[in-house]
DNA sequence: GTAATGATGAGAATAAGTCTTGTTATTATT
DNA sequence: AATAATAACAAGACTTATTCTCATCATTAC
């Protein structure tokens, strides 16, 4: 895989979004900067990246949302607002317990948890409602 | 919502089903009960019961696992047969520390290790391969 | 018994992503 | 530098899982 200019400029695009952004979006964004580029070339370059272990990927519903932070880490997902946040958990009790109770080899562990953000809580409470 | 005879027999289904079936497993299954069943009335009805609570559902890539199972379960996802297998773990570890760190309201923590099952490990070994 | 509500089948529609084909760049080889 | 080999591309057809629409039939409420 050499490096076209488009596969970097997707890329970049990854790793400066703020949050995780879907296929759908990375190409809006792209095309900021290359508008004649295909969505189909975002999606093949997508799955290359992930293929080569350049990004990650979180399966949110029926989409992929991209993901460049690379380091082990967990997932917040606020039921209010939708929002997917990056959070740092230590999965290892997780994972001693496991081993454990199960003979299974356990190579990864991902912990996605529900619940409501700090603006949301507090959005809440401004129109009164008990969530 | 009233007890119709396909949704009872769709539920009993899905509660008889020993893995995660999916919703074309689900309707091949139902039609040996009632052979004129629409796909559509299998996916409305998969719907319904997940909304009113009767049952819960696991993403597994682009689709839907059902699970009767409504207690607190986590997952296993065998890499080598792709086999979801149920375990039970305890978040409370794994809950508290993310209220330590981050000022989020933790209404739930969704478990998924991934690895190698048992009947997989031995199979690679027979075949030679170090996984 | 008639109105209102819910359930159904058939098939069209949708969403996200993948594949195919013919073409154009880029890199490697001489 | 010329040519061959490899990779990247656009456009659009295709796929998969699911949802929607709508006309019809069944149940329950009054």
């Amino acid at each position: 895989m050499n490096r076209s200019p488009k596969r970097v400029a997707i890329r970049k695009v990854v790793e400066i979004a703020p949050d995780h952004p879907t296929a759908d979006w990375i190409y809006l964004q792209v095309r900021e900067e290359i508008p004649g580029i295909s969505l189909a070339t975002v999606y093949r370059n997508l799955k290359q990246l992930l293929d080569a272990g350049h990004l990650k990927a979180v399966q949110d519903g029926r989409q992929l949302r991209y993901d460049g932070n690379l380091e082990r880490h967990d997932h917040f997902h606020c039921s209010r607002c939708g929002r997917l946040t990056d959070i740092h958990l230590d999965p290892a009790a997780v994972i001693a317990q496991a081993k454990e109770r199960y003979p299974f080899r356990i190579d990864e562990a991902r912990i996605e948890l529900t619940g409501i953000c700090e603006t949301c809580s507090h959005a809440a409470q401004n129109e009164g409602i008990r969530t």
